[in-house]
DNA sequence: TTGTGTTTTATTGCCTCC
DNA sequence: GGAGGCAATAAAACACAA
């Protein structure tokens, strides 16, 4: 700001109160006082000569612009600072009456009353958006959590899921081969005949297979633990017409189980991934 | 003491409302 | 059109490290 309209420029002042702007140069201090201005500026804060003096000058604009031209520009006491920040915790809007009430007991400008509520409000909004913020992020960073936690667990149970799925697989191919065996002596397996109609290769053609091969524990259950197998409980349904596949097998609820052809994509489908129950 | 970042006071321009 | 609010900004005052 150039010093040389130091003090007063009454010609842009009129906006919004009617009274001279107070228009000073950077740096130094205002020439309208001496000494006295410099030792009270070397004051401690709270020790500061206030802006206008008392609430009866503030009234006389004629004796405070023209007699008592304020210094540069001054921080309110503490004092007037407690009492503005609680007029502004009761209502942080001020009604005309109220500014000039507060004026008149800080012993300020209602002017800088109203400025000094714009600018609470202003501080106040960039609080409010800072803890609208935090909170805004501390919930992101829950979710984020919340996400991550959940692919992982996706992930975990993804894996089981293959990792089951080849294990089954393995099984079936060992079931089929065992009963492919079974076609070619089964005398050697000492397979009862009976046997034969309970148990399919899957292979198309009738199957005599060793049921005490096919009978298995829950402890060497291929599934994981937890798990049972869960199939057709009323017996095997399955006859020699079926067309077995080497991927499809059902399951006994007594726990034995046979290769089986699945007739339906949507059973093998079933057979390899959603035939489980969590106990 | 000085440089620098932050806070406070104040102004300006624009907008809305009555 | 005047009054008042707000955003942007200037500038003084202040805090603090080096």
């Amino acid at each position: 700001m150039d010093p040389a309209r130091l003090i007063f420029d009454s010609s842009s002042s009129q906006r919004h109160h009617g009274q001279p702007m107070l228009l000073l140069g950077s740096g130094g201090v205002s020439p309208v006082f001496g000494g006295a201005a410099i030792s009270a500026l070397a004051e401690g804060a709270n020790k500061r000569r206030p802006f206008f003096t008392s609430p009866d000058e503030i009234l006389e604009e004629e004796y405070y612009y023209d007699e008592q031209l304020p210094e540069k520009k001054r921080r309110l006491t503490t004092d007037q600072v407690h009492l503005l920040e609680r007029s502004f915790e009761a209502e942080n809007k001020l009604e005309p009456e109220r500014k000039s009430e507060l004026a008149r007991k800080l012993g300020l400008q209602p002017r800088q009353v109203a400025v000094w509520f714009q600018n609470r409000r202003a501080r106040w909004k960039t609080k409010q958006l800072e803890q609208d913020f935090d909170r805004l992020k501390s919930s992101y960073n829950s979710l984020l959590s919340d996400h991550d936690s959940l692919l992982k667990e996706n992930d975990r149970l993804h894996s089981q899921v293959i990792s089951m799925t080849e294990t089954l697989k393995n099984k079936a191919a060992a079931l089929t081969a065992a009963a492919a065996a079974s076609v070619n002596d089964p005398a050697s397996l000492g397979v009862p005949k009976k046997a034969e109609d309970r148990l399919s290769t899957g292979s198309g053609g009738s199957a005599v297979v060793d049921a005490n091969q096919l009978v298995y524990s829950s402890e060497e259950s291929c599934l994981p633990e937890g798990y049972h197998c869960m199939g057709p409980v009323d017996g095997p349904v399955h006859s020699e017409e079926d067309d077995a596949s080497d991927e499809g097998c059902n399951y006994y609820s007594d726990g034995i189980f046979t290769a089986e052809h699945h007739q339906h994509q949507e059973e093998e489908e079933d057979a390899q991934l959603g035939w489980w129950v969590w106990n």
